[in-house]
Formats: structure tokens, C-alpha cells, sequence
RNA sequence: GGUGAGGUAGCUCAGCUGGUUAGAGCGUGGCACUCAUAAUGCCGAGGUCGAGGGUUCGAGUCCCUCCCUCACCA
């Protein structure tokens, strides 16, 4: 086995103004696959990320949400750490940009840039928005694009013939955020020598960090020349202060990946690892970076550049990945196929994704499609069907005639011995990120085990007076193979594998275990470690979400069964008692009526319900039923309607309202 | 528009530096089995390897042209 190597691993850092999406997740799970692998071979692999925090669309949307960007980064930042922790990404440290400890690094890395004449002060001229008070990036700035005259252009490039210029180019010009004209300011920025590193780059990817199809790409790049990079912005900006440079700030984009570095600071400090045994310009340690095509050049040319500039090591490798796909096609709100990490948790468990997603990763920048009916039959056919029916067909025998004891040897262990042998090709594929490949290869040997269970026929031995013995020994040899198999996919299934140690007590598995078979053993009583997955229940990730707003009425289309959902979730929605106090026909609306309801310490609500066809409004007044208290206020055109009434029944005239039994009172909470 | 990647069985893909009848999984048709979460095994059908041209004794694999798809363009 080769030394033990140190390794450090970082995702991208996801940026703090919206939920972790499957997106993400593919790169999550790239990453923590491959960290997993590496700690499965013996080696130390720490793997840290943070949110990204700073920047004018984030400042932006903490001021519509109107909360500090302290607090709404901070609410963000539980959620993704939650969804990231759901989906058994094995982060060591998840810390923020927007951190003490990245400040420091910032405000270190970017001195010592300036003190060896990496940077330089240059005035730019810049679209300003006067009535905001701000500067605008090149995307709050649309209008007609100067070369084709498509309408409602971004300031950097047209969607419709592909032109890139300036917003001053752009024709009728206006802020996205004020609507108003933006104007041309003059403003000194600072300005990263990037040029300087030419050589240094070339030499640097040329020594393999980065994939094939990244270093034509690159090449590309420095064919046109290495422009110098502008990292500061003017206040009001929501970021880091430059130093001896008051009211100018680093852009996002120079603080975002020294993130990593912030992020691993903090862990060092928690665990005593030494910062400089990985960062310093000699280390021996490896630095692997994830991330998605779309921000190569951040990583490929700034991020080297700047690292190697402010005295450190460059990284090792930068690895870049395609996008997700959601049935061949881009995710999209619109559409109902943008999937957070959320939703898919609350369907589906972790590990079918992350199986999935390892099936379909190689070593490219292709992108991944989420196809959800191969998803489904994918997993139940090649986890529940093959690999875990090894275990389940195995168990049974070792129980029932013979005692629950592994026998003493294996009958064939020129079979388990080409099992081990397949080691070293899937820990290739795994430490080249072919984990595709890893899985194909597994699952090959997974027909070949279901192939010797099948041949040997353990269910016909056992029958015969003397054949216990037998039956055992071929479902010792099955379940060597399953476990051999799942040793290999631990990496992926960690949950699974895991599981699987238990029901064969046997101790946490490393990777040259599955070179070693266990024998002669007692192991625990099989229970499924995999069930199928229902593709009605798959086809739910792509459902249009949250109906509840839809309609306030009765006339709502009674949802179909919708899974379960946590005490939590339901606790959420405030049901009460209301009694009725006026009911009367809306005029112009043939389905509603209008309610006046008393919910007690609620006070009266205005409710518009869609029962007409049901109800004479005389009879209602004065009986109690039950409303949601707590629904969005929902403007519709005869007032606003602030709850719902809840009612049975399939619509029209057949429409039932609830009602409590005597006792209750209007307020009293449903629950 | 520029650049890059790609177009191989119904679907998802593998095919290394060109070499015998082009492969896998899923799906599909048939058979077998019944230990196993209707799981598994065996047999079969299904491809002019995007189109056309070229190099070569020989091309999915190299070259040219064209068509189509996707991505990136700081």
C-alpha cells in the first residue's frame, strides 16, 4: 500500500442567497465520495467548505427580505449545513466567508500581494445608479443590446445573438434596481496582477491539475492574453473592507475561495492540525479542489495565481464536473424541476441519490441527467436487486442450518480472490474520479456472485440429509463476495455499508479488508438493508410545490395523498375553531361566498370560500367550524381573504364543511 | 459568432495507442428456478457505430467536409 498521503478537499462554496440544490449535490457528492475513499485507504482527508456570503445580489436580498445580511446568511447557512448533513456529505468543516478567520487570511494574503507589487490601483469608470447610491454590476444593468437590438438585455451580454460589451453599450440603459438611467461614475479599483503569472500557470497546469478537455480550455484563455482581475468594489458593498483603502471592499469573487482557507483555519484551530503543514509553498501535502464547469476560471487562473502570489502552494488539482440535468433538460423554477436538496430529502433517502449520481460521474465535464425513471429502476435493480440480494439470500441459510455461523473456510476462493483482485482497478477508477467506472465494475462482479449462488443452488442442498454443511459453506462464500462489494462501495453507501457491518458484527471496514474474508463467525440476523423505491414517489420531486396558496376555498381540488410529513411540518399550520358570523353571496362570483369568522384571541377574519353551490349563507351563520389561521393572505377580487375554511367532498354541491363537537370554542387551536 | 465536448441497440453509457463475427446495464420476448425485498439465472430479438468522402491490407477508432446536440465565453 502506498504511504500515507495527507489530503486536504474542499466543494465549491454554494453561495448564501438560495437552498442547496441537486446541483450542488452532485458536487457534493463528488467530493465526498472521493474523501471517503481516500479515509477508506488509510489516508488523512479533510474536507472543508463554507457559504459564500458576500456580494451586492446577497446585500440585495437581505434588503428586500428586510433583515441584516448577518442574519439572513446566518439562517441560510443552518439550512444548508442541515441539507448538506442530510445528504451524508462528510464535511470536516463548514464554515462561512463571512467569518472572522477569513478576514484575517483576506486581509494576510491580500498584504502580501501588495507588498510584492501584485497589485495595482487603476480607475475605472463604472454604471452608477444615483437615486440607489450604488455601482452596478454588469447584471443589474439591462437594456437593448447594441449589436442586434434584442430588447431587455443584461449588461454584459445578449441572450439573443451572443454579443458581450459593456452596460455603457447597451441602448437604453436602466438599473434593474431603481429602474432609472444609470450613469457613468469614475472610481479607483484595485486590480490583481494575473498577467504576471503566465508562465507560472502554464507550467503549473501543465503538470496534470487539471483535466485534458480544462487544459485545452485554458489554453484558450491564454491565447487571448491573461487580463488583470479588478477585486474591489465601492460601498455600499457587503463584504470585507480593503486595507489603507477605506470605502473600498474585496469583490466576492477574491474572498470566496480564500474561504477555504478561512474555513480550514477554523478547522485547525478545533482539531490542532497545523495550518502551514498544508499551505506553506513547499507542502507535501495534496490540496484537491471541486468544482463546477461554470467558475473554472476562478479556480483554474485566479485562484492558483493568487495562491502562489501571497506565498502559499498551489493547489494540487482542480477538478471541474458538468451540471445536473433534470430529465434532459436544464433545471427550471418555471418548469418544477429546480430540486432542492430539501425536497429531495423529504421523498427520498440519501444514499439512492448518491448512488446514482456515482453511476453517472466520470472523469469529464459532462453534464448528469437526473433521468427519474432510470433513477428509479436503476437503484432498485442494481442495490435492491442485485447487490443486497446477495446478503438476503445468503442469510437465511447460515441461520437456519447452521446456526448462524460462518463456516471455517471458503469453497472457491479462486472466486473471492479475483473478487479482491478487482481492488486495485475500482481504487484506480475511484482516485481518477471515474467512480462510473468504480460502479460498473462492481456491479459486473454482483451478476458474478448472483451467478455462483445460482450455479450451486444452496435452497437444493440444504435439502439433501447431508447437505448443511455445503449450504453453508457456498452462502459463506456469498456473503464474503457481498461483503467484499460493499467495502468497495462504502465510499458511496457509507449508511449501507455500515448497516451491513453490523449484521455481519463485523468491525468498521477498511478498504484492504475486502481482501480478507471472514470466516468462522457469528453474524446477525438479515434485515433488508435497501428497499425499493417507488417511482410515484420519485415522480413527486418534479411536482409543482406549496398548492396551499392555490385556492382559499373549499372549491380546491382535494390533494392526492401526499406522503408523510414531519410533526414539525404540521405543526406549522395553525387550524381553529371559528364561528360564523356573517355569510353572504359574492356578487360576480358564482362559486364563493364571503365569511366573516371570529377566531377568538385572533379577532375576526375576512374569508372568501368557494361552497355556494352547497350552502344557503343564512344557514351558516353562527355555526362553528374550522379555518387555516395561518394562510398567506391571498388578494383576490372582491377583498382580500385571510384564512381558508376547511371542507370535504369533490366539489359543486357536494361540499362538507367540518364541525366540532360541542365544547369547543372560536379559537381554540385544532390540533 | 468564437471555442470546447459530444453524436455507438428503445433508454443510459463502455469501447485503451486503428486489427478477428461491435459490448454492458436497464427495457423487451421466451425459458428455468423458487434461497432471496415479484428478487435471480439462462437463451433470444434489437445497431449500415450522425451523413458523405479520404488515408490504410484493415476504421466506431485517424484526416477532411457537412448535419445535429450540449456547454462555456472571465
Amino acid at each position: 500500500m502506498t504511504a500515507k498521503r495527507r489530503i486536504l478537499v474542499t466543494s465549491a462554496l454554494p453561495y448564501a442567497n438560495g437552498p442547496i440544490h441537486l446541483g450542488y449535490v452532485l458536487e457534493a457528492v463528488q467530493t465526498d465520495v472521493w474523501a471517503r475513499f481516500q479515509r477508506l485507504r488509510g489516508h488523512e482527508c479533510h474536507y472543508v467548505c463554507a457559504d459564500d456570503t458576500h456580494g451586492t445580489p446577497i446585500m440585495l436580498k437581505a434588503q428586500a427580505e428586510g433583515l441584516a445580511p448577518e442574519r439572513m446568511i446566518a439562517d441560510v447557512h443552518a439550512e444548508h449545513s442541515r441539507d448538506l448533513a442530510g445528504m451524508l456529505i462528510s464535511l470536516d468543516h463548514f464554515g462561512s466567508t463571512h467569518s472572522p478567520a477569513n478576514e484575517a487570511v483576506c486581509r494576510r494574503m491580500y498584504l502580501t500581494l501588495r507588498e510584492r507589487g501584485f497589485i495595482e490601483r487603476r480607475t475605472i469608470r463604472q454604471a452608477y445608479d444615483a437615486s440607489a447610491n450604488l455601482f452596478l454590476p454588469d447584471r443589474y444593468v439591462k437594456g437593448t443590446c447594441p449589436n442586434c437590438g434584442a430588447a431587455d438585455q443584461y449588461g454584459d451580454s445578449c441572450e439573443v445573438c451572443g454579443a458581450t460589451y459593456t452596460p455603457a453599450d447597451l441602448k437604453d440603459a436602466v438599473s434593474v434596481i431603481s429602474g432609472t438611467p444609470p450613469v457613468d461614475r469614475d472610481s479607483e479599483h484595485y486590480f490583481f496582477r494575473l498577467s504576471a503569472f503566465e508562465e507560472r500557470l502554464k507550467a503549473w497546469m501543465a503538470g496534470g491539475a487539471v483535466q485534458r478537455s480544462v487544459a485545452h480550455k485554458l489554453e484558450e484563455w491564454f491565447a487571448q492574453g491573461l487580463k488583470d482581475w479588478d477585486i474591489s468594489r465601492d460601498e455600499p458593498y457587503f463584504g470585507f473592507e480593503i486595507p489603507d483603502a477605506p470605502h473600498k471592499y474585496f469583490y466576492v469573487w477574491f474572498d470566496a475561495p480564500i474561504g477555504y482557507l478561512g474555513s480550514f483555519t477554523e478547522l485547525c484551530a478545533r482539531t490542532g492540525l497545523e495550518f502551514q503543514d498544508f499551505f506553506a509553498p513547499d507542502s507535501a501535502a495534496e490540496l484537491h479542489h471541486f468544482i463546477g464547469k461554470d467558475i473554472l476560471y476562478f479556480h483554474a487562473l485566479f485562484w492558483p495565481a493568487v495562491l502562489e502570489g501571497s506565498g502559499q502552494r498551489r493547489p494540487t488539482s482542480v477538478h471541474a464536473h458538468g451540471f445536473v440535468t433534470i430529465n434532459g433538460q436544464k433545471m427550471s423554477k418555471s418548469r418544477g424541476t429546480f430540486i432542492t436538496a430539501r425536497r429531495y430529502l423529504d421523498l427520498l433517502p440519501a444514499e439512492y441519490l448518491r448512488y446514482y449520481f456515482a453511476a453517472k460521474l466520470g472523469t469529464g465535464l459532462d453534464d448528469v441527467d437526473f433521468n427519474l425513471e432510470e433513477f428509479a429502476s436503476r437503484v432498485n435493480a442494481d442495490l435492491v436487486g442485485k447487490l443486497v440480494n446477495i446478503a438476503s439470500r445468503c442469510a437465511g441459510f447460515i441461520h437456519r442450518s447452521a446456526g448462524g455461523t460462518l463456516a471455517e473456510s471458503l469453497p472457491e476462493p479462486a472466486l473471492f480472490a479475483e473478487f479482491a483482485a478487482c481492488g486495485a482497478p475500482i481504487a484506480e477508477a475511484y482516485e481518477s474520479r471515474d467512480y462510473a467506472g468504480a460502479i460498473r465494475q462492481i456491479m459486473a462482479l454482483a451478476d458474478r456472485a448472483n451467478q455462483y449462488i445460482d450455479q450451486r443452488k444452496p435452497w437444493l442442498i440444504a435439502k439433501r440429509p447431508d447437505g448443511a454443511d455445503e449450504a453453508r459453506a457456498v452462502c459463506t462464500q456469498g456473503l464474503n463476495l457481498f461483503r467484499t462489494l460493499m467495502i468497495y462501495l462504502k465510499p458511496v453507501l457509507p449508511e449501507m455499508a455500515a448497516k451491513a457491518e453490523r449484521f455481519l458484527r463485523d468491525a468498521a471496514w477498511h478498504w484492504d479488508d475486502a481482501a480478507t474474508a471472514l470466516l468462522g463467525r457469528p453474524i446477525g440476523v438479515y434485515e433488508p438493508l435497501a428497499t425499493r423505491l417507488d417511482p410515484a414517489v420519485v415522480a413527486r420531486l418534479v411536482e409543482p410545490q406549496s398548492p396551499a396558496a392555490a385556492t382559499p376555498a373549499a372549491s380546491a381540488a382535494p390533494a392526492a395523498a401526499t406522503g408523510p410529513v414531519t410533526i414539525d411540518e404540521f405543526a406549522r399550520v395553525d387550524l381553529r375553531i371559528a364561528k360564523i358570523l356573517a355569510a353572504e353571496r359574492v356578487d360576480g362570483a358564482d362559486k364563493l361566498l364571503r365569511l366573516r369568522v371570529d377566531l377568538g384571541e385572533l379577532g375576526e377574519r375576512q374569508v372568501f370560500a368557494g361552497i355556494r353551490a352547497a350552502y344557503d349563507p343564512a344557514t351558516l351563520i353562527g355555526r362553528l367550524t374550522v379555518v387555516v389561521a395561518n394562510l398567506a393572505p391571498r388578494k383576490m377580487r372582491f377583498g382580500v381573504s385571510e384564512g381558508m375554511i376547511l371542507a370535504a367532498g369533490p366539489g359543486g354541491p357536494d361540499v362538507f364543511l367540518l364541525s366540532p363537537d360541542a365544547g369547543a370554542a372560536p379559537g381554540m387551536r385544532v390540533k
